[in-house]
RNA sequence: GGGGGCGCGCCGGAGUUGGAGAGCCGGGCCAGACUGUAAAUCUGGUGACUCUGUCUGAAUAGGUUCGAAUCCUAUCGCCCCCA
């Protein structure tokens, strides 16, 4: 992975760079669509190349490696041969799962054990098992097995987790460096800053993190149920302390506010299911406002879903026949918004993008952050 | 034409065989939620009004009764059987 910085924001701590990967070039800042299973819902490859225009996707250890299972992903020679998209992949480790399956695990030093919300059975992923795994997939970017704490989290517990992600993270890296990648390309490990809410965790975490001194650096934890406020103290606070010359991911976030307000706060990665889950539960993001599709006032409206969308069919069809396919329950309805929506992310982030290097970045944010948030 | 059965909420079903109902389960409809995806999911609302309460309500109109969705009569509608 190689990061070069083409602009940073005078105002801010935005700026503008590319991330390489051997399956091609990042332009930052960048939203990930999120593809939990080997695909963004609702979302063909070729679209996301062709009307997306995606430039990295995610996919998810704990959900890959329990179907199709890793044996099928290496005989297919990798995710990439797998499900035919060709641009690089992210995988989440695993981490997340601690969190939304926390009532079907159980953790303890030597990692966690789920119950497969498929068929109940149990499997232990420890640190080096989530690398292995990873490694399996062929993942461009392999995140470090972590614990994504709750919201609220009492702070003995927020340190106590705190202090294992690193143990675990140590862990990690000596397993993924006495490795290498199974299909001939590089891969790249990722730490990731953890610490709640609490701004000496934060610091501490990111200071450790730093250290391990490695391409890029996450941040997770967050967008778990806490006000944005509190998100946008601590990617602040960490951010401060993460070297400016490596990209910085924060994951999960967010709501296109979300993503501009950090992107100020020097955020160079960003995923999030938000996009194709409210998508498909009938919430639209446009550069004008939210809105609720399935709403009644959209009945009868016969203009387009947004004039001002970069995606054709978003400009093609109407407002009452995307409500009328999401009330249908009809697939296409789900595929349509989450056409839209993750366009729209795209899109916002190519716009933040040139106007860092055009330098007007601040005053442009704060007029964008009025408009995306208004419910229409 | 004769005989039998059944009519309650926007719709379907359950239940009610003289005594408690704005009320069970689905669906529809109207809103809301969703942030490294157990999510094409979940939550709430859905008679009226002067709304912490009050009123109306079991096809329609009468009747019996202390009391009727329940019993009786007529009318209307739907379903089944016979001709």
């Amino acid at each position: 992975m190689k990061f070069s910085i083409q602009q940073s924001d005078s105002a801010s701590q935005a700026r503008a760079a590319t991330i390489e990967t051997d399956h091609g070039t990042i332009q930052t800042p960048i939203f990930m669509p999120v593809g939990t299973a080997g695909t963004v819902k609702g979302i063909h490859q070729h679209e996301l190349h062709d009307t997306i225009k995606a430039q990295i996707i995610l996919g998810n250890t704990y959900h890959l490696y329990l179907r199709p299972g890793i044996d099928v992903l290496e005989k297919a020679g990798g995710l990439h041969r797998f499900n035919g998209w060709e641009g690089p992949i992210l995988t989440d480790s695993g981490g997340y799962q601690v969190y939304s399956l926390s009532h079907r695990r159980k953790i303890n030093e030597e990692g966690v054990t789920f119950q497969s919300h498929i068929d109940g059975s149990r499997h232990t992923f420890t640190p080096e098992k989530a690398i292995d795994i990873q490694r399996s997939i062929g993942a461009d970017i392999i995140m470090a097995f972590d614990e994504c704490t709750p919201y609220p989290c009492e702070y003995g517990y927020a340190k106590k987790s705190m202090a294992l992600t690193h143990r675990w993270l140590d862990r990690c890296c000596k397993h993924f460096d006495a490795g290498t990648g199974r299909y001939g390309y590089q891969q790249t490990l990722v730490p990731i800053v953890q610490g709640s809410t609490y701004r000496d965790l934060r610091k501490t975490s990111a200071e450790v993190i730093a250290s391990f001194d490695r391409p890029a650096n996450a941040i997770g934890g967050l967008s778990v149920g806490e006000p944005a406020e509190e998100m946008y103290e601590m990617t602040e606070l960490v951010c401060g302390i993460l070297p400016k010359d490596k990209p910085r991911y924060l994951m999960g976030v967010g709501t296109p506010a979300n993503l501009l307000e950090c992107i100020a706060l020097g955020i160079d990665m960003f995923d999030c299911v938000l996009p194709t889950r409210n998508a498909r539960h009938g919430l639209l993001y446009t550069s004008e406002g939210i809105l609720n599709m399935k709403n009644a006032k959209w009945k009868d409206d016969f203009s387009p879903i947004d004039e001002n969308s970069s995606c054709h069919t978003s400009r093609f069809h109407t407002k009452a026949y995307l409500r009328h396919l999401l009330h249908c329950k009809e697939l296409l309805g789900a595929q349509i918004a989450s056409l839209h929506n993750l366009s729209f992310f795209l899109w916002l982030m190519g716009e933040a993008r040139q106007h860092i290097l055009a330098g007007d970045f601040s005053s442009w944010k704060k007029e964008m952050v009025e408009k995306v948030q208004r419910r229409l």
